[in-house]
DNA sequence: CCTTTGAATTGATGGCGATCAAGATTTGTA
DNA sequence: TACAAATCTTGATCGCCATCAATTCAAAGG
């Protein structure tokens, strides 16, 4: 991952509140010079969200665009008659929002505590006309969005319960760690509770409890608390997401 | 859908080969003035392919990207020991490639015969900067298939067997007649044999012909050529997909 | 024409994960 | 601290879909 424009300047020209913001390194803010920095800067509000509110109230009723300062978003997609499916999750500093194009049924929440940079949809846009380098970090963006989609077709698709279980945990270890430690142990802090981890993998939340304690018993995982696991083995739990084998 | 920036000019004006290519109004060759149009057809080549040969040859290590002329491309996703899932779906005038970005573990193949024009990467990444209204319309089909992608999701995770093949059913009869008729019957062609529908839902050949058998017990459609079917109900197939009921 | 090969259908059986049900554990609140 | 509500775990049973197997059907080539 490349910083493309950005430049390098003192931190004195960048508004107080971007100055320690990710946004500005992996996400959209980066495509932005210090005087568009701080232009837009005053039409951004910061909210905080509760799990299992809708951000919609704050974002597609208010005409909003986002990015994640910290915590998890869900993507959810519903049936009419209750059944639910998790499309993506979201990490800062990810984009929340379609520019372009429509949400398509697809619901946004938080699944922990998460914290907002919002800005107005119209600002937003006009930025994005002013410097083709913020439509192509949100291509980029929504690359990355596609490739872990696909990736979970083939999960969704063709693995079995275990394989699911264990994929998730090295989902969620990849963002927990990006840079894989030399060792084969991992402490990762579940983002989710057991009912969206079901609504994520396709399973029930009677499965996924079991699966845990399938991979606890098998020695490969530790639970600790409900949301704490040690992944004791990282290389078994490979082996298992990828090639199904026990 | 927009037509852009494309200019409306004398059919002339615009290169022979080009004349009558569906990219130049879906596609992104669309983004295009009639001279780069003209330049740009210089250094294309088109080709044609039989189905089940992997288009890699042609387009991972000649270096290419390519505009689908005709026919329909399976993205597949594989797993060691074999298990596959088909991923996505492009049809014509989609792109085929990755400007900016790996490939990430998907192999294009051809579903049916397909027909493709082709031209060098670099040549095409120039174009890209040139103009960046063509990197939008590559941002616009990658959003579309984002949204593809988490529709599946959702039927590969939550729905049942049946549903998945009515969903199917419904999904390639949107792209035949894109323009929903006024009747409610309607005639498709499936692109694809029964064992890659089954590796597009997630199922084995077995219960994919069974649940076909059993929309035509149900009335719902007609089984004429393995591959031509008449949907005699879109309403009951729309129900079907949407609301699991029978 | 018959043979061969691949694709699709149909049937019989079994296993994985859903469903139903009860407890256990944690979290929030009076 | 005690109670209440939510979350999670564990157990018993059932049903959908995979698996195994046989047959039918279609297209291709000698």
């Amino acid at each position: 991952m490349n910083d493309g424009k950005r430049k390098d300047v003192h931190n004195s020209d960048i508004p107080l509140v971007c100055q320690a913001c990710e946004a500005r390194h992996g996400g959209i803010c980066g495509a932005l010079e210090p005087s568009q920095l701080l232009e837009l800067s005053k039409h951004t509000q910061r909210t905080a969200h509760s799990p299992d509110i809708a951000l919609e109230r704050q974002a597609e009723r208010k005409e909003v665009y986002s990015n994640i300062l910290s915590g998890v978003v869900k993507l959810t997609k519903l049936m009419p008659d209750g059944r639910q499916q998790i499309v993506g999750l979201q990490f800062a500093p990810d984009f929340l929002g379609r520019p372009f194009s429509d949400n398509n049924g697809v619901v946004a929440e938080a699944a922990t505590n998460v914290r907002l940079c919002s800005f107005p949809k119209a600002v937003l846009e006009q930025f994005i006309k002013d410097q083709p380098e913020m439509e192509h970090r949100l291509h980029e963006q929504h690359m990355r969005e596609l490739d872990e989609a696909r990736e979970w077709m083939l999960t969704l698709g063709r693995k079995t319960a275990i394989e699911k279980v264990a994929s998730f945990l090295l989902m969620i270890a990849s963002h927990i760690d990006p840079e894989k430690e030399e060792s084969d142990e991992l402490e990762i802090e579940l983002p989710l509770k057991r009912s969206d981890i079901a609504d994520f993998l396709g399973l029930t939340i009677e499965t996924v409890s079991r699966q845990l304690t399938n991979l606890r018993k098998k020695g490969i995982i530790d639970v600790n608390d409900r949301k704490s696991i040690v992944i004791k083995s990282l290389d078994q739990l490979n082996v298992l997401a990828e090639y199904g084998t026990s």
